[in-house]
DNA sequence: AGTTACTATTACTCTATCGCCATATAGTTA
DNA sequence: TAACTATATGGCGATAGAGTAATAGTAACT
């Protein structure tokens, strides 16, 4: 990290900012188990055929899935597993935050963070 | 991972966007050698006070870094260390995907980067 | 050929945010 | 008090990106 000049640091940035979309990550949440097409992603997730094309050429360009066509569908997978352990981090980052403020502060803060497990299935 | 509900997703989502801004990789960057109040960065990263200002608002927000008031001056430092590691990840997932390039293309490219060949007519 | 199913792309609107400028706020000193 | 310094913030223009609808492309089959 130390040595990373401004050119790297941009690719960096546009690394993380592809992990910055929450319908990508549920991509990339849902690919984990298996591979999808790209008809399946849109029904899982809830969402216009259109926006998931877009997501997954965005998620392929930068490498995290891979495309594998298969008669007229495209079948994406994980191409990259190490997307994992970055989530893994963030969501370690997280928990230690709301860990701090739930000794700190106890309750009302200026960000409330809710903690309702939901489970939509 | 694999049991994050939206609402997680978002919070991750919003992790990563903070990192995915060179100017801020480039501060975490800075202070990952040792804190520095606000003037002292503006001189480093040479740009704009407001602008440091700004980024550090959303890295503390975010609790990357932490802020320590010290007469009219205002040091941050790295408050979880743990975004090294994230940089890290980042980093090796564009090596290696740089060396994939390179062996597939044979390096003739001066820019081989984000380079994805479509179909021209 | 034509039809169907699936995916990618284009054109567009709308929202978020970066960077800049100016100003407000807070701390220090005289 | 006022003056000065350091930092934070509000407003603005420009731009990037998400989402949508329609269209274009592609493969398989009749």
């Amino acid at each position: 990290m130390k040595t990373l000049d401004d050119r790297a640091l941009v690719h960096v940035a546009e690394y993380f900012r592809a992990l910055s979309e929450p319908l990508r990550l549920k991509i990339l949440n849902t690919l984990s188990d298996k591979p999808h097409n790209v008809g399946e992603l849109t029904e899982l997730l809830e969402c216009s055929q259109a926006n998931v094309s877009k997501h997954l050429a965005t998620l392929t360009r930068l490498g995290f899935v891979e495309r594998v066509a298969q008669g007229t569908s495209a079948y994406y997978k994980i191409a990259d597993p190490r997307v994992h352990q970055l989530c893994e981090l963030v969501c370690g980052q997280m928990a230690q935050r709301f860990a701090n403020q739930a000794q700190l502060l106890g309750a009302a803060h200026e960000r409330p963070v809710r903690r309702i497990e939901r489970k939509a299935s």
